[in-house]
DNA sequence: GTCTATAACTGGATAGAC
DNA sequence: GTCTATCCAGTTATAGAC
């Protein structure tokens, strides 16, 4: 129904893959149908399996879109990071790599982004599809950090760092999350949705972090 | 299906909540049909109605059954800690007061607990129950904890700990997850359910986390 | 308390007209 | 390419027998 004219002319493959990552984004793969997805887009029931195949592939199809985009903006970040350096660059200047195409451009205004990044959340952090769709669309580019962040630590075991990537990517998707939870539990001090203010605090937060791994053995639990 | 002997001599109630944390856990809330709890749990699909309501209802039954063992059992590790320290205890201690009931008795060893900790995982990243739920079941003692890192760190802003708190929160949830992705990523290097092994790092990563915004002022980006 | 049977409905998918 | 009409499997929930 409605948006005849305007939405109509656009592309209906994107208007149904904006619609898709918005619903899948809010309440995951099986709390969505396909009839929620195609009356938000406009389109015609139909129309969701004749682009895109199966439900599933439709799913596959909309993390696919951004993750080639994010993928090809943080190599590019990360060369840079490389290259003015000579060769050995810090560890927040490779957590600012990973993380500045999140603050870049449209990535802050479009809400076709949000939703996408509150997707991600929800992918990541999923027994059903975390491993594999993680795995397939971002590790690529993520192995290509940690050689970075092994350069940047030689002194550090590849078991802490890995350790420690694991903690920043659980930071960063809960904040894509867009729970509202902090905003409640801080009385309003913190805006989830406030993404300078979030990568701020997670690029010190996640640096300290990292480094604290330089300093050597495992304590053991005092107290 | 099956287990007709044995199984239906224990409490039909807790096997439909320990069928449903499983399910709810793996596939989401959406994901998850009365017909498989109930097989699952073996008893007749008219029971989990009987006993807890609409599908609703179970979800949070579940939800409520372990948040409350926790939150205690929190609660006493935090008191315990500020007794032990004149009260002010150290940001490490606090985290590991914080983290230490997940480790402790049946909750490594019993699969229950495991599934638990999954489910949180697919909670707290949500959009749709994380606000809602996490807010009602945990945050009442998570403002303890924030009180606690408030007196160990008198010199840090409210905002600041809030977001720290956030990460922690990030980390731990996606640990929880199970996702295996982790596994893959680092080669077989670390086993994400290796929760000994998590924790020693989380622990590490997240006080040095908090820590770092004792020296002040935000920087501006360098680079 | 438990189970059978069924009501009432929603899901993904598509055949076939336009 | 698009839309209508429909198939039918699978869904929650419950009434009523045991």
């Amino acid at each position: 129904m409605s948006l005849p004219q305007e939405e109509s002319r656009i592309d209906r493959r994107t208007a149904i893959l904006d619609a898709a990552e918005e619903q899948f984004a809010a309440y995951g793969y099986d709390g969505v149908t396909l009839r929620a997805i195609a009356k938000k887009a406009g389109v015609d029931l139909a129309l969701p399996n004749y682009y895109f195949g199966p439900k599933r592939d439709l799913f596959d199809a909309v993390l696919m879109r951004r993750a080639e985009i994010l993928n090809a903006a943080r190599l590019a970040q990360l060369d840079e990071c490389i290259a003015s350096s000579n060769g050995t660059p810090s560890v927040e200047n490779i957590i600012r790599a990973f993380l500045r195409p999140l603050l870049t451009g449209e990535h802050v205004s479009e809400q076709g982004w949000k939703n996408y990044y509150a997707l991600i959340a929800y992918v990541n952090n999923s027994p059903e599809w975390g491993g594999r769709l993680m795995t397939q669309f971002f590790d690529p580019v993520i192995q290509k950090f940690i050689d970075a962040l092994r350069l940047a630590m030689p002194e550090v075991e590849a078991r802490d760092i890995y350790w420690a990537y694991h903690f920043l990517s659980g930071a960063l998707t809960l904040t894509f999350a867009q729970t509202g939870r902090l905003d409640t539990l801080s009385g309003g001090l913190c805006r989830s949705d406030d993404l300078t203010d979030a990568f701020e605090h997670m690029v010190r937060f996640t640096t300290a972090g990292f480094e604290t791994f330089r300093s050597g053995q495992k304590k053991r639990r005092p107290r």
